[in-house]
DNA sequence: GCCAACGTTGGC
DNA sequence: GCCAACGTTGGC
């Protein structure tokens, strides 16, 4: 299996949010990078770590986990969506979303400075300056610490 | 609200 | 194919 990093602002939507609906639909990821993960790498079961960005505190704030491959996003062909991409031809999508589970709502957000000093973090992609991607490949390692610290009730499958 | 960093676009 | 201009992200 594979473990992520995925960006949410929480007034958009928030890990309440997600524990609220069990269940929801990742629209919007606009950037190639991002849409490449979620087409090739993305699998059911997967692990998520669920983090709040533009937020007090910005950081992580839960977990949740891939609950559907990736399948064409239907926003980029809704004109009122903000998502819209006129570019975007429906027998040939250019933008794909998966479907995402709630799996555990942390006491307490990590913040982005807790993430940054600790040594044992260190290289993890979200903490990079200037990092904007919003699908990030997390190590086993990084996402079994940010559990620790979280003293999460997730445990992570062998 | 500011602005650094980054990704994308488009002229050449 | 280069790269300047532009738009967006997201921390602060």
């Amino acid at each position: 299996m594979r473990l992520w990093l995925m960006k949410s602002e929480p007034d958009v939507y928030s890990i309440d949010d997600l524990a609220r609906d069990r269940r929801t639909t990742w629209e919007g990821v606009r950037n190639y990078t991002a849409r490449n993960s979620l087409r090739d790498d993305a699998k059911v079961g997967d692990l998520v770590l669920f983090y709040h960005s533009n937020a007090e505190p910005s950081g992580i704030a839960g977990v949740a986990k891939i609950a559907r491959e990736a399948y064409p996003d239907p926003t980029q062909f809704d004109r009122k969506s903000a998502y819209y991409d006129a570019g975007a031809k429906k027998d040939d999508p250019r933008w794909l979303m998966v479907d995402v589970q709630f799996v555990e709502r942390f006491a307490e957000v990590i913040p982005l400075a807790r993430l940054k000093s600790d040594p044992a973090l260190a290289g993890m992609p979200v903490i990079a300056k200037g990092q904007r991607l919003s699908v990030q490949p997390v190590t086993r390692e990084h996402f079994a610490h940010v559990l620790a610290i979280a003293n999460a009730k997730t445990e992570l499958p062998r």
